[in-house]
RNA sequence: GGGCGCUUAGCUCAGUGGUAGAGCAUUACCUUGACAUGGUAGGGGUCACAGGUUCGAAACCUGUAGCGCCCA
């Protein structure tokens, strides 16, 4: 209907109703354009300068320009702090949808606090990524045929500087595009001479205090990349991955009789050292201390017994290769072996294996092998099987495990130390601590060296000659005495140990000054939760180990974004959303490359999808709407499910929402000729309303943004923009607006504007860009008509002006009184829609209350009559007869809708609700029927489930009464 | 094997003890109207299942099933 949209007789579009000459209008107006129906415009072209639709193009780079002209990104150096340092992406790295959602809570929380009064600084930056960096470097000099080994370490280190100083800093400038309001004159990199210094003391002083130990361990070994990787970085797929377990003979080198052992890797037998059964295995326990043969070889190794082996496994006969598997590792020191390694740093074999298997790959070596065993006849069976299989994270290559010698992080007592300080963190949501709990309890030491070019070179000297250690931040002095007879460690440290110092490192430490003194230890940490192994807990180990504290209060992981299918995005896949194609737009080619580069199983599926959808490409619809729909979808789930169409659906039609509601007021302001209203113009209860839900609804934004509850956030902002001020607000200020009273039109529009600008600050931290662009917009026509009274003061930026205070004009009784405007009015309407009334009739309405109720409706009579097209309201001491009627908190309305009742439907609709009401009325009656009930329920649900009662047993009669009318 | 979650309307998800909500989708009606990228009103749910605690359970406890993630 449309009650809420009455014609205010002014005309835009119509092209039978032209603009009639300026002149017609009187001299006063001269050289402005008119509209017909006596409305005037100031401005000729009202459509050209406030179009429905916001151009976010153009604003958005205007913006940015403007914010960084004035320096506004800058912490103000008075205030409390609020500091977040942003989780450094991958210098080589691309933005996705992680870092658009992850990036636009820093953002709103740090733009809430400067607003708020804070000293906010947010420290952006990037990590060097030791192993992606160096792949891309060496896949752009392969390219251009050089050979990386060649060039040799110091070259290659300067062609990788060379691409950051070239490449590096692009993912930044895509978050300063999505309207991140970093400090970026303190951009850090963790290659810098600062975060380098800080990793070169944090080794030092961890191996001094006997927390970094070298050791020859089985590491994860990535042959591709020619590195140790630590545990965390290696993934293992759930339930494995398809292989196969080989059954295979090893006879007894007596002659009497053979063992048959079960393994996933044939391959390996090269390297075994013996054959291990469990102690107490009956089958076997005669064979222990005997020795078998190893096939395709010319060894004898023993058989042993140990516990490790897993009688149910396979046959319980387990090979044992200690320089190919951690666990056989054990094995094989328990019983004094010597590993055997059988493999290059790039898993081909070596010469300890016979000679016509030498520089074959491990998957080679494999096929010919078990081809060999086969024609040997000591191949048993095959049996396919899902193994697990480990790959890096980086190269997704399968892991090798590589006896070497490594350096490690002791972890153990750097847990211990920050569990201790368990309390003085929260996690947000919560149940992350129990996660983090549980992986520092049950950690290893960290194995961080890498044996790649680019990275913090490990600060250890060895002496050539007697092996001893030098560890130092700066090359020792006996080193430069002697620089012959002393060799630097080759290796470079995990990113992830440079990472860890960041939230330090990036403040100054280890000399520290007044960034660290002021801003550390930071407020608050967003970030993913597959890197809260990674690096939050190795932050909070390194800051508490250096510190004594921990380097942040709050945690805050955010789901994981995932796409409509709930499926994880990525580039394997082709399913991520690149977030720049949101803002921007994209062509049809621009959606299917991704699918085509990963060539996923369903590719044809996903690409006619595309090409139906999307047939014109994506519109692109601004850093703005891809912001509120990223924070609306938000949940405290681990997921986010997000498609194309959501950012189209949320996030454009919030934005253009907001964009018309802007346009109206500026519409009437423009026509507005009644001079400036005096100061405190006259004021409506609509509009302590209004101030009042603006005064609830930013108290619930704090409490959302102190309290991480995004899914809370987004409805608070949707409900007060959409529902109370577009729909309730804008419907009733029309009654002013479109009266002939100038006097009453300038309050209106004072009011209005004041109202807006405060929903602008409110969104403000969310939508950044569209906020400011308004806020700018509505200033200029504002001032030129002298309604721009509350804006004295402020900040020319809406960024730096101040975020409304709470408190100041709450009103409860108000907000209960328009609830009860709401309710009554939204009865009518149902009444209406029911009869199927004509939306444009007015009808009469009568309504009987007792007097409290009644002096509410009686004060909000206008505007329930505009509200639900009444032409009148009257009290009235019973139904007239014919009327339909409806009951609202003791309060009974009726309405004459005679005209247009359609019996047979009424009726229909009549039983069911009588039916509905009787089901709950019967429920209503055994709980009060029930004296547990009425002894222990609090007092305030007795009586509430009483005052229904009484409300339900009213309606009954009222609907028993109108269905009796209709026979 | 261990840990952490999830299961609510067709879809995506809110909902911390008082009897079921939002957005999208859907149905009907409504364009001289700030916005049809709009408005109004509907329809639609045994809250996975089974026990238990409680006057009262979607919510708390126990178990089962299915799904997801992490660790080994």
């Amino acid at each position: 209907m449309t009650g809420l949209n009455i014609p205010l007789r002014l005309v835009r579009r119509n092209p039978g109703l032209v603009r009639a000459p300026a002149a017609a209008f009187g001299p006063h107006r001269a050289g402005e354009g008119i509209i017909s129906h006596g409305i005037p415009m100031t401005r000729p072209d009202f459509d050209a300068y406030f179009p429905t639709r916001y151009d976010f193009t153009a604003a958005e780079a205007r913006i940015l320009e403007r914010w960084k002209a004035k320096n506004a990104f800058l912490p103000r150096g008075t205030g409390k702090p609020h500091v977040i340092v942003i989780p450094p992406p991958n210098v080589t790295g691309r933005l996705h949808m992680g870092h658009a959602l992850n990036n636009t809570i820093q953002d709103m929380l740090t733009r809430f606090h400067r607003m708020d009064g804070a000293d906010a600084l947010w420290i952006p930056g990037t990590d060097h990524a030791g192993i992606a960096t160096q792949t891309v470097v060496k896949k752009m000099l392969d390219a251009e045929g050089v050979d990386y080994r060649a060039l040799g370490r110091e070259k290659f280190v300067e062609k990788v500087w060379e691409w950051k100083e070239k490449f590096g800093g692009e993912i930044l400038r895509q978050l300063s595009r999505i309207g991140s309001s970093c400090d970026w004159s303190r951009t850090r990199f963790t290659m810098d001479e600062g975060l380098s210094k800080a990793v070169a003391r944090a080794f030092k002083k961890l191996y001094d205090d006997g927390l970094i130990y070298r050791g020859k361990r089985i590491v994860n070994w990535c042959p591709v990349d020619q590195t140790a990787l630590s545990d965390d970085e290696v993934e293992t797929k759930e339930g494995g991955e398809p292989g196969s377990l080989w059954h295979i003979k090893y006879l007894l080198a007596d002659g009497g009789g053979e063992l048959v052992v079960a393994t996933t890797r044939p391959e390996t037998l090269f390297g075994d050292v013996a054959v291990a059964v469990h102690p107490d295995d009956e089958r076997y326990r005669s064979l222990v201390g005997k020795h078998v043969l190893l096939p395709l070889t010319d060894k004898k190794i023993p058989v042993i017994a140990d516990a490790y082996v897993d009688r149910a496994f396979g046959t319980g006969c387990l090979k044992i290769t200690p320089a190919h598997d951690a666990n056989d590792f054990e094995v094989g020191a328990r019983h004094g072996f010597e590993p055997v390694e059988i493999m290059l740093p790039d898993a081909r074999m070596n010469d300890r294996v016979p000679e016509r298997f030498r520089g074959l790959t491990r998957e080679k070596c494999r096929v010919i092998a078990v081809a060999e065993l086969e024609a040997a006849g000591l191949l048993v069976k095959v049996e396919p099987r899902m193994t697990p299989v480990g790959r890096s994270y980086r190269s997704r290559a399968i892991i090798e495990y590589r006896l070497s010698e490594q350096w490690f992080v002791k972890m153990k007592p750097l847990c211990e130390a920050v569990l201790a300080r368990r309390s003085e963190l929260s996690f947000h949501p919560a149940r992350w601590e129990k996660v983090y709990l549980h992986w520092l309890n049950n950690i290893r030491d960290w194995c961080i060296s890498r044996q790649i070019w680019w990275g913090h070179r490990i600060p250890a000297w060895y002496h050539v000659e007697t092996g001893e250690i030098l560890v130092d931040e700066t090359t020792p002095a006996r080193v430069l005495a002697e620089p012959g007879k002393w060799r630097q460690d080759e290796d470079v440290l995990d990113t992830w140990f440079s990472s860890g110092l960041w939230p330090m490192s990036t403040l100054g430490w280890p000399e520290k000054g007044a960034d660290f003194d002021r801003y550390f230890p930071t407020t608050t940490l967003s970030t993913a939760k597959d890197i809260l192994f990674f690096w939050v807990a190795r932050m909070n180990m390194m800051a508490v180990h250096f510190e004594g504290k921990l380097p942040y209060r709050h945690v805050y992981i955010h789901p994981t974004v995932m796409d409509e299918r709930g499926e994880t995005m990525s580039k394997s896949k082709g399913n991520g959303i690149d977030p720049l194609h949101i803002i921007g737009g994209a062509t049809v080619e621009d959606l299917k490359n991704p699918v085509l580069d990963a060539r996923p199983s369903n590719m044809k599926e996903m690409l006619a999808r595309i090409e139906k959808n999307y047939a014109e490409g994506f519109p692109g619809v601004g850093a703005d709407a891809m912001r509120w729909t990223l924070i609306y979808l938000c949940s405290s789930g681990q997921e986010l499910r997000v498609g194309l169409d959501n950012f189209i659906d949320l996030g454009r039609r919030f934005i253009t929402k907001l964009w018309n509601a802007a346009r109206f007021i500026t519409v009437y302001a423009d026509g507005y000729v009644g001079g400036a209203p005096p100061s405190g113009a006259a004021e409506e209860e609509e509009d302590r309303w209004m101030r009042s839900r603006i005064d609830e609804a930013g108290a619930e934004v704090r409490r959302c943004l102190a309290e991480f509850d995004f899914t809370a956030l987004g409805k608070v902002y949707y409900e007060l923009v959409w529902n109370d001020f577009c729909d309730w607000y804008v419907e009733l200020c029309k009654v002013r607006l479109a009266g002939g009273d100038e006097a009453k039109k300038g309050a209106a529009l004072v009011h209005l504007y004041a109202a807006f600008a405060d929903l602008l600050k409110l969104l403000h931290p969310l939508i950044p860009f569209v906020t400011e662009e308004l806020w700018e917009k509505l200033g200029e026509v504002a001032r030129e008509k002298g309604l721009w009274t509350h804006r004295q003061g402020d900040d020319a930026l809406l960024m730096r002006s101040a975020f409304p205070a709470p408190g100041a004009s709450l009103d409860r009784a108000l907000l209960q009184r328009f609830a009860a405007l709401q309710a009554f009015t939204g009865a009518i309407r149902g009444l209406r829609t029911q009869t199927k009334a004509p939306d444009r009739e007015r009808v009469d309405a009568r309504y009987k209350a007792e007097a409290a109720h009644a002096s509410v409706v009686d004060a909000m009579k206008d505007r329930i009559l505009r509200m639900a097209m009444l032409s009148s309201l009257e009290p009235a001491e019973a139904k007239p007869q014919g009327w339909s009627s409806a009951v609202i908190s003791g309060v009974e309305i009726y309405v004459d809708l005679r005209a247009f009742r359609d019996s047979a439907g009424e009726k229909k609709r009549l039983e069911k609700e009588l039916e509905a009401a009787r089901v709950e009325l019967e429920g209503l009656e055994k709980r009060l029927g029930n004296p547990g009930f009425l002894a222990k329920a609090r007092p305030e649900v007795v009586e509430k489930e009483k005052a229904r009662k009484a409300e339900l047993g009213i309606q009954i009669g009222k609907w028993k009464e109108a269905l009796a009318e209709l026979g």
